[in-house]
DNA sequence: TTGCGTGCAAAGGTTTTGCATGGCA
DNA sequence: TGCCATGCAAAACCTTTGCACGCAA
């Protein structure tokens, strides 16, 4: 279903870093500061564009970032959108994919019991992680 | 833990706007325009402070529309942050309130075999119900 | 040559901030 | 009187759009 494309510089290293860390979400500015700091200059407009296009795909989840304004990415290795779940630490950014049995029952009950579809935004979820926690306690005595 | 506050007019509109349904999300522009038409005339800054006040105080979840970009709030009656989730139709803006079984064994199995303690903004689930799934098979032959 | 990809500049929209004033307790 | 609440205007951000040019196939 992917529509034509062409294959350019730009697109490759924006894939490239999408791509190269799975358990982090990306905003589009963390794109443009990385490629920036990699020497190749690009339009925001760029960017935005193709994430689009790779969300529209299937091939990136489009999410926000817990309060709400700015859009984060999350590439998906499995483009099957909507057959897992993520938790995602608002404190150290790591992404935790959630492929255990539980997460798919639950997943069948809202579509089954209440007949609702997730949609794949929804697939995200944000809280604290383990490591962050202790972290947490610590530094509060 | 509600810091020193004092009861005025215009936050009494808001509170009871956010209270009147349970089922809908809402935005900071639905709040100005909803006390707009009841003659109030009310500054954004007013809004955006008071809601950031009632989510810090865990009264209110703060979310986004599923494409992100736009905050969105919903009302707790019970303010015990975290104990339910929230499926949220995209189409009509019903949100329904998952009090099952199976999203209570989710989120405990989330704390207990991930070690991860979800945010009360991910409370909020999206997705599409059924009634805008059938219209929408209907619509398109 | 065709049609997608890109950049620039400008617009659009939401949210935040600084500062001065108004109002509850 | 002491804070908190409010409004205005401006700023800060993120994202989208229109248009012209560049470039892969």
């Amino acid at each position: 279903m992917r529509s034509k494309h062409y294959a350019t510089k730009l697109r490759q290293l924006i894939l490239e870093y999408l791509m190269q860390d799975a358990s982090r979400t990306v905003t589009a500015k963390d794109i443009y500061e990385h490629l920036a700091a990699h020497d190749a200059s690009i339009s925001r407009t760029t960017i935005y564009r193709y994430l689009d296009k790779l969300v529209r795909e299937g091939r990136l989840l489009k999410n926000s970032t817990d309060g709400g304004k700015t859009a984060c990415y999350l590439y998906e290795h499995e483009p099957d959108c909507g057959h897992h779940l993520h938790l995602r630490c608002g404190q150290c950014g790591k992404v935790t994919h959630l492929d255990c049995q539980e997460a798919e029952n639950f997943i069948q009950h809202v579509l089954q019991e209440h007949d609702f579809t997730l949609h794949c935004g929804s697939f995200i979820l944000y809280g604290v992680c383990h490591a962050c926690k202790m972290q947490q306690a610590l530094s509060q005595g």
